[in-house]
RNA sequence: GGGUCUAUAGCCAAGUGGUAAGGCGUGGGACUGCAACUCCCUGAUGCGUUGGUUCAAAUCCGACUAGGCCCUCCA
């Protein structure tokens, strides 16, 4: 497989350290508020990094975190403690919204059919693991103690930046309106890895440490549950662009420091959702979540096409003429393979080449837009049924779109009573009474029962 | 100011030196009582502008223009 490598800025050919298993971290969600669906374009491409390297015949073992304790609370960062805010805004404890918002977000990736990772630990959850690294970076002056919290000291490595291309020089703090500088740091650069002294006086959750009641710094709790669970060599780490800098730069700093030698091999960085005018956030414009997608009748799964029609390395700009669009290409996409009959042989030989082709796409950097093309033209393809219903259902694995309408087994479904009432109609067309005709095709549709007249006579579809 | 990315039809979008995939929409047709669904046909002498390299450039190089993101909250 290819995929593109932020440490490299180049498409390079993927070689686990182990052949066998992918170790793979991803950076999860602060839970302090529903996600909204940029949010979740990344555990997209995440699922279908993971799904992809599946369908290559690698194991994956996956692990992610769940910020669950505020970890703004730079000293030179005047911004809020997102968790508090939270809580505050609800009148709930910090770990009772982490424990509502952590379920909701589970509850969105399974709308979107994203795949919840093996490992999901949360950051409150491995406290002794922050305290051992820090000591460890201590012992070995990669970190000091200054005004009662501990830093990191940036300068103390050669290549800090390696993932970035900054120049020291060439920063600029405070680009962002509040942000002060924090007087006890030595360099511009350093980051905290535990506090005591905060201006966020009311920060709920504390523990003891060497160095005080305090609590991590927030790049800390990936590196040290990364290495808790995966041990010292990373295959691939993953995340939002927004993440590069300063969260994965300050986590390749802390873990190499403490681990002696390279920790991760690939960063892979999924491009933002943006609107039209920028960036999307929560505080600003729609908030656009699964749930709001779904009231205004969207199928969430049309978003996931949305997303896979284009390439998790680029901007995707959300807009309602986009999102239309892939919810009508996902429906005839639909349509086209629900008229598929089982009936048949499969061909294998033709099987073996269009799989061969998924492969070389989805493996050539996560090409989903190609995947999808090729699944078109399949469909469109001489192949018998059979065939085509094969390489739909191997192919969803890795899309996972629920391109077969499942069979709606969970409702009762009265089959004498729909085809009384097609009768009734099939009746009413003979006599040319159309209105009666349209009207029972009205009131079966209004139950989800939609009916389609063909040659070969009428037929039902339960709609979901 | 520094870093980084993007610009292809009305819309989404693939494409990494060999003469512009795919999808949505539009228009036309088949089917139908009418719809819906499905099927067939239909669009860029051109890929932000402009120089250059080359037998050959959307693809490589330079300049310019517009825009996004990052530069201590962030997916």
């Amino acid at each position: 497989m290819k995929i593109f490598n932020t440490l490299s800025r180049t498409v390079e050919e993927f070689i686990p350290n182990d052949k066998k298993e992918v170790k793979i971290y991803t950076c999860g969600p602060t839970v302090y508020h529903y996600a909204h669906i940029g949010n979740l374009r990344t555990y997209i491409f995440e699922d279908i990094l993971e799904k992809t390297l599946n369908y290559l015949g690698y194991s994956v073992k996956r692990v992610m975190n769940i910020t669950d304790v505020g970890h703004l609370t730079s000293d030179s960062d005047s911004g809020e403690d997102k968790m508090l805010k939270g809580a505050k805004r609800e009148n709930k404890t910090v770990l009772e919204i982490a424990k509502f918002y952590t379920d909701e977000f589970k509850k969105d990736t399974e709308t979107l059919n994203i795949k919840w990772p093996e490992i999901v630990s949360n950051a409150t959850d491995n406290i002794q693991e922050y305290i051992k690294i820090i000591t460890k970076l201590l012992d070995t002056h990669y970190a000091y103690l200054s005004g009662g919290n501990v830093y990191f000291d940036t300068t103390k490595l050669t290549d800090y930046y390696k993932l970035t291309n900054h120049k020291v020089d060439e920063m600029v703090t405070g680009v962002r309106d509040g942000v002060e500088e924090d007087l006890a740091k030595r360099n511009q650069a350093d980051f905290v890895l535990w506090f005591t002294k905060s201006k966020f006086e009311d920060q709920e959750l504390k523990w003891d440490s060497p160095w005080g009641v305090g609590y991590p710094g927030w790049h800390i709790e990936c590196s040290g549950i990364s290495m808790k669970y995966l041990g010292e060599y990373l295959d691939i780490h993953c995340g939002g662009v927004d993440n590069i800098f300063p969260h994965h730069t300050n986590e390749i700093a802390q873990s190499e420091a403490f681990l002696g030698h390279k920790w991760c091999n690939y960063w892979i960085h999924g491009e933002h959702l943006n609107d039209e005018t920028g960036k999307m956030s929560k505080s600003k414009g729609e908030f656009l979540t699964v749930t709001l997608l779904k009231e205004k009748g969207y199928d969430p799964l049309a978003y996931r096409y949305m997303c896979l029609n284009t390439s998790y390395r680029k901007v995707l700009v959300f807009s309602y003429e986009a999102l239309d669009n892939a919810s009508k290409a996902y429906q005839k996409l639909k349509n086209k393979i629900n008229q598929l009959s089982d009936e048949g042989k499969i061909d294998e030989v033709e099987f073996e080449k269009y799989d061969q082709k998924f492969k070389d796409y989805i493996s050539d950097d996560l090409n989903t837009s190609n995947a999808l093309s090729l699944l078109f033209e399949v469909l469109k393809s001489t192949l018998n049924d059979a065939t085509k219903l094969a390489l739909v259902n191997a192919w969803d694995k890795v899309l996972s779109l629920d391109l077969r309408n499942e069979k709606p087994e969970d409702r009762e479904i009265d089959v004498e009573f729909i085809n009384q009432k097609i009768q009734e109609r099939d009746a009413a067309k003979k006599d040319k009474n159309y209105s009666l005709a349209d009207k029972i095709r009205d009131e079966l549709a209004d139950m989800g029962i939609i009916l389609k007249d063909s040659r070969d006579g009428t037929t039902f579809e339960i709609k979901k």
